[in-house]
DNA sequence: CCCTGTCTCACCCATTCGGGGGATGACCGA
DNA sequence: TCGGTCATCCCCCGAATGGGTGAGACAGGG
């Protein structure tokens, strides 16, 4: 074990917010055994540097202009597998967390969390443990044994959050306005909602849908 | 004019990302001419920090836990009618950057901007000058000719998102059915909604209403 | 003092929604 | 091959919704 000559973990930021990238630099600089290696403010962004740069651990924001967050994670895992991702994003629901997890990511961290958890789940991802907040693991639980919507049913809810009625959404997918009705049911009970109006407030908020 | 002289602009920095806070901290740091004064997680904690340290800016974000940034800038308005407050925050609609000018604000700065600008502002905004960004200005300037909503139409509008029908809303605003409809229609005329739901997926979108 | 906006309430009526049934074919994993 | 899920479609029917129109009370500003 040669644990005299640790070379520092080299870490990539993927945030879209400059000001959050400076403090989560200055974090990192006040660590010995820690080093910034670049930082990118979109998924392709991401990607690129990635590939350049060969980073020990990434730090990636779910919400990104144009290339979403969970699938630059997915990106980059399809093409250097051992890659350890950690999702750093503020409040944004549990099925992003879930969906986070299934692209590929190591760990999830809210941006409320204090710096001394920061450093921890660096570290642990990059010793190739996964570490997931148990405020995020309860969530996850929590609407696992929920079902969740299949894709046509996300479909269908986000024509009816843009005020689409049963029979304009039907015109949109071709399909007849009793199967979005049966799909509107299936919508209401998975959700657990009062009506269409109610599922749209959930779904927005558990990010099942996008604004 | 003693210019000779000049002291650091000292500065409350209030949100509830500390990581945010750091690298507004770090920002800051490397400028000679401005200085961290404190930092406060929520409302009730900036008002207090606002009287023990009397800083020159406060740079607060609205999404906090507890009281409300608007809340948080009307109250430190009312006791100290020069403090000098810009807003600093994600996009969350237009309507929450007209009500922090309403409550006193003097400046608002979007998280996804560079250092450069949070820099100017303060310096502006130190200076006696207010600031607002072109994107956030045309923003208000767009939805200031739409008229918005009363407070009793927020409050419908509200309920409504939690999935309550007409009948539900009366019951607990103790009004009647009737006027729920009658504040329901306008509501949607006011927001150019197609039905209720399209309503409330606007009023998220806004800051109309939250959650 | 009048006018405007807000909040309140009422009635009519066509359309839409949501809950209850049931049914078919396709696909996929056991 | 069997069972499950998904997507599609159909029926009935009571309740909710949204548009139209009207109107009284009350506060505030010009």
């Amino acid at each position: 074990m040669n644990m005299a000559v640790d070379l520092p973990i080299r870490i990539l930021v993927v945030d879209d917010h400059p000001l959050l990238r400076e403090g989560v630099a200055a974090v990192i600089e006040t660590q010995a055994d820690m080093l910034l290696a670049g930082e990118a403010t979109d998924g392709h962004e991401a990607i690129e540097a990635f590939r350049s740069l060969r980073p020990d651990v990434v730090l990636m924001d779910l919400q990104l202009p144009g290339m979403n967050g969970i699938e630059a994670i997915a990106a980059i895992r399809r093409e250097f597998a051992a890659a350890r991702i950690v999702v750093l994003t503020t409040y944004r629901g549990d099925v992003q967390a879930l969906r986070a997890f299934k692209a590929g990511a190591s760990g999830y961290l809210l941006k409320s969390m204090l710096r001394k958890e920061l450093l921890e789940t660096i570290r642990c991802v990059h010793g190739g443990k996964r570490r997931i907040p148990s405020e995020i693991a309860a969530e996850i639980a929590e609407h696992a044994t929920d079902d969740a919507l299949t894709m046509r049913e996300s479909e269908v809810l986000h024509h009816v959050a843009l005020g689409d009625a049963n029979k304009e959404v039907a015109n949109d997918l071709g399909i007849s306005e009793e199967t979005v009705k049966a799909h509107m049911k299936s919508i209401l009970s998975k959700l657990g909602a009062k009506d269409r109006t109610h599922a749209v407030t959930i779904a927005l908020r558990r990010g099942i849908i996008d604004s």
